[in-house]
DNA sequence: AGCCAGATGTCCT
DNA sequence: GGACATCTGGCTA
């Protein structure tokens, strides 16, 4: 199931407006039989929806801060899911870009800075980055997303991004009525390995030079799929089942997982 | 590339 | 009561 949502479209409709990312990084967690699960040691109060029907959400939140969202993949009584690791954006990008910035905003108006409080609405989204000073970093808020890769490039910030929380945990991926769908993409291949053509969803406008000459690009050749170990996990830290397409620029940086200090 | 803080839910002892 | 987490962003080197 897996490097099969590769290329598919995660959109998320809400009272602000639509957005959706291409999927581009993803792991697999199969339960009962693998260590790294939620669902490794049975069922929790937190990880029920994992037991239930395939094609929900399961919303968890980590880090005290973070959310993540995974695909429920096997029938109810198994628990398995595909956490949505990483997305370039396809449609909602200013919206996306308002919702990634006002957290950075708000995380850093927590710890003190006073610059952030001027932080509103669209940021330095088309200044490139070498005209950007650090006097000029500091009253953004330190922090302002610049680049569109960098808007769903993680599962918590695809969360900030599509604005899934734990409103959406048990949601259902595959009502055509529901806010949360999963559809077919322009990177999925077919079954005899074909990119398909059929519903390629339009990019809106304003999708950075990087993303759109990725874009040119995937639609000349088939994404390749890459396999490596998943991200984060401290128990079967060497099996290879996080799945990306190769060379985008939105997958996220591989970081070995740190015990923190007590 | 590596180290660290942040902030809280979850699950274990 | 306590360890740790399917993470991110800022900092240092």
């Amino acid at each position: 199931m897996a490097p099969a949502l590769l290329g598919c479209v995660l959109a998320h409709e809400t009272a602000d407006g639509l957005v959706a990312v291409e999927l581009t990084e993803v792991e697999a967690y199969t339960g009962a039989t693998d260590p790294a699960s939620h669902a490794y040691r049975g069922m929790t109060g937190r990880n029920a929806i994992m037991f239930g029907p395939p094609g929900h959400a399961y919303v968890y939140f980590t880090y005290g801060m973070h959310f993540c969202v995974n695909v429920v993949c096997q029938p109810a009584g198994t628990a398995s899911a595909v956490l949505l690791r990483a997305g370039r954006v396809v449609a909602g990008e200013p919206l996306a870009r308002r919702r990634r910035a006002a957290r950075r905003a708000a995380d850093v108006r927590d710890v003190g800075v006073d610059a952030a409080a001027g932080v509103t609405g669209e940021v330095t989204a088309d200044v490139p980055a070498a005209d950007i000073t650090a006097a000029d970093v500091t009253a953004a808020g330190a922090s302002a997303v610049r680049t569109a890769r960098d808007l769903a490039r993680g599962p918590a910030r695809l969360c900030q991004a599509l604005a899934i929380t734990r409103a959406q945990n048990g949601a259902d991926f595959c009502v055509p009525a529901s806010p949360l769908r999963l559809l077919p993409g322009p990177g999925t291949p077919s079954v005899d390995g074909t990119p398909s053509v059929d519903g390629t969803p339009s990019v809106d406008g304003t999708a950075r030079d990087d993303i759109a000459a990725d874009d040119a690009r995937r639609r000349q050749v088939p994404p390749a799929i890459s396999a490596g170990p998943r991200v984060g996990v401290t128990a079967a830290a060497e099996v290879a089942w996080r799945f990306w397409l190769t060379g985008d620029p939105t997958v996220s940086a591989y970081r070995l997982h740190k015990r923190r200090a007590r």
